[in-house]
This record gives structure tokens, sequence and C-alpha cells, in this order.
DNA sequence: TTCGTAGTAACTATAATGGTTACAACGGTG
DNA sequence: CACCGTTGTAACCATTATAGTTACTACGAA
């Protein structure tokens, strides 16, 4: 299967420079650190502005935090950057035969379980924050 | 992003069929449950008798469960189909900057971090069994 | 021997991903 | 004012996973 997108990790990189980083930091100085091209930070970036959680000067450039490191935490990231159909992470097969009983209950069903799924492993992102993730860098 | 593959949803129909069905199931006749082509159904049930899940009869067909179904769980399905590198279902990115304090910490102390999200999620697919989900089929 | 089925290989179209080049817009600085 | 570094995008590309399809071989039972 093919893994979430390193999209998610490299934000929580980017979000991390910014938040140890005294001084606004910018994008290219990020893909140094990141290790890519300037133009996947930016929309990396892109994104996080979007939900509010950085701004970046115009012109000038250099991004900063629009939270405390403290009041992010990877579930917000991940909710950020892992855009996805009705937020479902599990996808789950259409148009099953109704004349079968399995056909006509298993989207439903799974649909349920899969999603009770889901929110265990996001409660557990919700439960470290950018500011407890920095301070194991050393 | 990319969802889940529905291979997974569909394992878990494929399953159910077999476990509701007295006799055994063609994979034609799931076929026509899953409404879609036989070979996608195959090419699953492959990958269910490699992991020990089921066996089918040799020449003249017909697929039967080789565990009870309430010892089969969402999780021994996932497993199963969800194929994944290193069993990591985030994808974290490789090759940081060593010089940067977040570049050299970022990918060991994040991967930790997910994979405790992982594993929140997959021990909620482990609580339920093909047999709670089938019973749930009206 | 024939028929229905399983197992596979090979091919296709579609989509997400991560990277790349190019360029316009913007704001300080000399 | 003119330049320079930066951001924001658009466009394009190669790679990969996915789901479906056709076609063929192998097998067992009637």
């Amino acid at each position: 299967m093919k893994q979430i997108s390193t999209r998610y990790s490299m934000a929580v990189h980017i979000l991390s420079l910014i938040a140890i980083t005294p001084n606004e930091v910018t994008g290219d100085f990020i893909a140094e650190s990141v290790n890519t091209n300037p133009v996947v930070i930016r929309r990396i970036i892109g994104l996080l502005k979007k939900a509010g959680l950085v701004d970046v000067r115009p012109g000038v450039g250099g991004a900063f935090l629009l939270r405390a490191p403290e009041e992010i935490t990877l579930l917000d990231i991940y909710r950020t950057v892992n855009l996805i159909e009705d937020n479902q992470l599990f996808g789950v097969h259409e148009d099953s035969n109704v004349l079968c009983p399995v056909g006509r209950n298993i989207e439903m069903v799974l649909q349920s379980e899969l999603s009770e799924a889901q929110s265990a492993m996001e409660h557990r992102l919700a439960q470290t924050t950018l500011s407890q993730l920095t301070a194991r860098f050393k």
C-alpha cells in the first residue's frame, strides 16, 4: 500500500523549525533543512497559512507561528495537510449488490467501525504538541 | 490525500460473504456481490490464502474459512491486505540535513510518535471480529 | 472430454506524489 | 527609483499505486 504522504512529516518539520528559530525563517532555509526543493516547502506553507497556523511576511519573506507551539498538536497539522475525501482515512468500495445481505450492509457497518479506528489514531495524535516534539531535539 | 485502498474493504466483504454462506463460494459469485471484476476478487483471495485465512478448492473452486469468524479480527485482515513498507502507515521524509537540530532529530522523534498513533488505530481494529460484523447484517 | 473455476500475466486509464523550471508580485535596501 | 531576495503559482514531469480488463493455462468433477 501507499504510505501517508511525507507532506505530513515535512509539515511537522517546517513548523518545528519555525518554532525553535528566534527570527523568522525563509522557505529556502527550510528547504535546506528538509533537503528538498523550495517549491515543495512553499506549497506546504501555503496549506499551513490557509489553516491559520502560520503567516508569511510578504515581499521580504519569512514565516512565523500564529499559535503557541504548546497549542499546536500533531492532529492539527495532520488535518491541515492531509486533505482527504470526507475526512475518511479508509476507502470503502461503493455500489455493492443490494440484493445480497452483505452487499446491502457492508458499506455502512464497516464505515462505522473504520471511523472508530481512525478516531483512535487521531486521538493519539492530539496528545502530542509541537512544543513536546521540539523539546526532544538535541 | 489518497485513502487506504478499497482492497481492504473488499477483503472484509469477501470474508463476510464466505462466513455467512453455508456452502463454499466461488469468485464469480463474490464478484457479483462486490460488484467488480472477478480477477480483482481472485487477487485479494490470493492474499487471504497466503495469510492462511481461507483456502480454495482447486479445480472445481469454492473458498472457505480456515479460522472461525470469531477469531478473525479487522486487524488480521488489515495486516493481510495492506502490505506497506516496514508496516509504517505514515511516510516520513528521509535525508534531512543533519547539520540542523531539527533535521537531525525529526525522523526518529516523529516516527516514534506516529507509530504510537498507528498502534492506537490497529488496537481498535483488533477489537472487532468478523462474526461481530456479520451479526449486524440484516 | 467437457465445463466451470482458479491462478496469473499483461495491459490500461486514472490519480496522487514529489520534484522541477519559470515567472509575476511584493517589500526592503542601496 | 532600481535592484534583490523572497513568496505564490502555474505548468510540466517521472514514478508509483490502484482498479479494472482480457486472455490464457491448469485443475477437478461430472
